[in-house]
DNA sequence: TTAAGCTTTCTTTTT
DNA sequence: GAAAGCTTAA
């Protein structure tokens, strides 16, 4: 805590350090820590690499650090928080608040994006944006694309010209890994590889047509926020100044932008109060162009950088410990590491074979209802699995014998179309520049598709205010048929813009769906038009407590909650089995976990481990998977499945158990009881005879 | 130019 | 087994 005094004339500084014994904290943080742990929350300030094994308790000692910095006077502002996701920001601010009281909701949290989306705004003049600029989410920069090349007159038919998503994806990797898109397309895209001159055209007319949109995507999220601390010497200075606190967390998965972003946020401090946290053995994002190189070689960048290790595990028994090390020590391009066990001998993981995926939902709906009476509650347990398809059968399964779940795999709750065309109304009264959603927009109109719909962007998308222009179109001119609809729809854009809409995001959703028709729209398009208008007043509940459509928005495009139910409405059934890609469970544990679906090709994902390194990279996931588990581990995979249509082919059982030696696992192999008998004695029996409708709730 | 109806393609993970 | 694509009628 004290500072080298500096040989210059001026006067001499001397500071006194804090009496350590005479600081009283609030936490006593001698007693709840660890002695790794201690060592990062009182670590002085300057560079910090903390490697943390799984279940070391990495969250627990980032938020007894951040509790203990505040508790010796920094000021809650001064933090920035990065997070991998949102829910994780929410949770480490939820417990510093709870250990001290202190409001971190003053502190700066959430992932890279939403923080750069914040950050931004007031920026937005420098890089060339308005500051109303709105996100655009993967599926507008898709439609953004597809008009692009249809606008260049591509012919796509012949020569089979890459598709939206496909040319997003491809600029999204070059990018995110910093690569030029020609070496992208000829190592990854090769197919392409004729038509490399139209790409480039393609993209190049994207990003301009972004920008004249006024729109980001994420990769412009980060890449601006990059821009502006390397451009900008005097606002990477104001940032830094705001920023005194910066912790990274989830390091091992950041990209080239987003580790160049912290260098520069702490560039020109000094000491530069960075502490960032990861594991090189959890890094499982490589396919979105996140690289552990940038965690190894830390300690490189920030000289003088002090160095942690949380190597004793707390979460898990030494039977799940020990296949985790056995699974990962497969893998040739690691950092070997020990994680000491804490915790007393449990019960053996289990590996077991179903003959389907059929009898493999059967039995994981069994086991967890036997965990369940033997007192273990069903929020303490989860399912995971490789890719979001895998849970159907679980999910009908859970659902027949009612069993509450919650998904967090697949369709995100604001990805969904209907609630996609609501947000896109409000996208325009902020930004009327919008291009992507007046389109989208207009061709919710009936006898209004892509063609009108372009034609009348071309008629008013140059003008300073395209939504002013198209309220003064004379929409006689029209097509027949669609004249009225235009008409209402200039109504409903003139109601948004009024400030008493646009101050109010939940107005503004429920005056689309009421009063803009938006409501027959769904009615028409859909079949399960009920539920999607609940999820449209779900979005107006959860968009009350924004003031403005700016900040809803903002949140919205990053939000990333999956579809599952109660998400939105809050609604807090604790009693619920949770269903989770690996990805999407990284960083949790649960008492009870079962992997589903481990089945070579499936598990390890063929297309993903076409290489090595994506083969470690699906290794890896398995080993987030199977540390996830507290107490209780199984392991399973169907010894057939149905193929794409519906033929029952043997399957091999994932080399990632394959690869295990057997004394490390209990071999089960599960029958299905006899219809008549349906004996409940053996756990490793499934029983198939429960009433179709008798166990049904909903 | 739109919309409906039939055919083909493709299913990884996510901010 | 769904979503996107293509074809054809209005």
């Amino acid at each position: 805590m004290s500072s080298d005094p500096p040989a210059r004339p001026a006067p001499r500084r001397y500071v006194v350090a804090r009496t350590p014994a005479s600081k009283s904290y609030r936490v006593d943080y001698a007693r709840e820590l660890n002695e790794e742990q201690k060592a990062v929350v009182f670590a002085a300030d300057g560079p910090a690499l903390v490697v943390a094994g799984a279940g070391s308790g990495k969250t627990r000692t980032l938020v007894y650090r951040v509790s203990r910095l505040i508790e010796d006077g920094i000021d809650p502002t001064a933090f920035l928080l990065l997070t991998f996701t949102n829910r994780a920001a929410r949770e480490m601010t939820k417990r510093v608040g709870q250990l001290i009281g202190a409001d971190l909701g003053r502190a700066t949290a959430g992932t890279f994006h939403s923080v750069a989306a914040r950050i931004l705004r007031p920026y937005a003049e420098l890089l060339g944006y308005r500051q109303n600029f709105t996100i655009l989410d993967p599926e507008d920069a898709k439609d953004l694309l597809e008009s692009a090349t249809s606008d260049l007159g591509i012919p796509i038919a012949e020569r089979r010209f890459p598709k939206g998503d496909v040319l997003h994806a491809l600029l999204s990797f070059a990018i995110n890994t910093g690569r030029p898109v020609p070496d992208v397309v000829a190592e990854d895209y090769p197919h392409f590889i004729a038509q490399l001159e139209p790409i480039q055209k393609v993209l190049a007319q994207f990003a301009a047509r972004k920008v004249a949109a006024n729109g980001m995507d994420y990769d412009d999220l980060l890449l601006n926020w990059k821009r502006l601390l390397a451009e900008q010497p005097a606002v990477r200075g104001a940032i830094s100044r705001r920023f005194r606190q910066v912790l990274v967390d989830e390091y091992q998965d950041v990209n080239h932008i987003q580790a160049e972003i912290v260098d520069l946020l702490v560039r020109d401090t000094d000491p530069r109060r960075v502490m960032v946290v990861g594991d090189d053995a959890q890094s499982i994002y490589a396919f979105r162009g996140a690289d552990y190189e940038a965690l190894l070689t830390f300690p490189d960048r920030y000289p003088g950088c002090s160095v942690f290790r949380l190597e004793t595990n707390y979460r898990s028994t030494p039977e799940i410990l020990a296949l985790a090390d056995a699974s990962i020590a497969q893998n040739q391009r690691r950092f070997p590491k020990i994680l000491k066990p804490t915790r007393g001998s449990g019960v053996p993981v289990v590996v077991a074979g179903a003959s389907d995926s059929t009898q493999e939902a059967q039995f994981v709906a069994q086991r967890l209802l036997e965990l369940r009476d033997e007192g273990k509650s069903l929020s303490d347990m989860a399912v995971l699995y490789r890719a979001h398809h895998q849970s159907l059968d679980l999910q009908l399964e859970l659902t027949r014998r009612g069993i509450p779940f919650e998904i967090r795999s697949g369709m995100r709750f604001f990805e969904q179309a209907h609630v996609k065309d609501v947000l896109a109304h409000l996208k325009l009264t902020l930004n009327p520049k919008d291009e992507t959603s007046f389109k989208r927009v207009l061709k919710l109109l009936p006898k209004v598709g892509e063609r009108t719909a372009a034609t009348f962007w071309t008629a008013v998308g140059e003008k300073q205010d395209p939504i002013e222009g198209f309220l003064r179109l004379d929409f006689k001119k029209a097509p027949q048929g669609a004249q009225k609809g235009l008409e209402k729809l200039a109504e409903t854009f003139a109601a948004l813009r009024r400030k008493s809409l646009s101050d109010s995001p939940a107005e503004s959703i429920r005056h689309v769906v009421a009063d803009g028709g938006y409501a027959e729209v769904v009615k028409s398009r859909w079949d399960n038009a009920a539920s999607r208008l609940d999820d449209l007043e779900a979005l107006a509940q959860f968009a009350m407590p924004y003031e403005s459509v700016e900040r809803f928005l903002e949140e919205v495009m990053l939000y990333g909650e999956t579809t599952g139910e109660e998400t939105l409405s809050g609604e807090k059934d604790d009693e619920k089995v949770v269903l989770s890609s690996i990805h999407q469970a990284k960083g949790l544990e649960w008492r009870a976990v079962f992997m589903i679906g481990l089945v070579e090709d499936r598990f390890p994902n063929a297309r993903a481990s076409r290489n090595e390194a994506g083969l470690e990279e699906e290794r890896r996931l398995f080993y987030v998977g199977v540390t996830r588990a507290k107490d209780e581990l199984t392991l399973v995979h169907p010894l057939a499945q149905l193929d794409r249509y519906g033929m029952l082919v043997v399957t091999e059982s994932s080399r990632f158990l394959r690869e295990l030696p057997e004394p490390l696992y209990e071999r089960w192999v599960l029958e299905t009881a006899a219809p008549e008998a349906a004996p409940k004695l053996p756990s490793a029996t499934v029983a198939t005879d429960f009433g179709d409708d008798e166990d049904v709730v909903n």
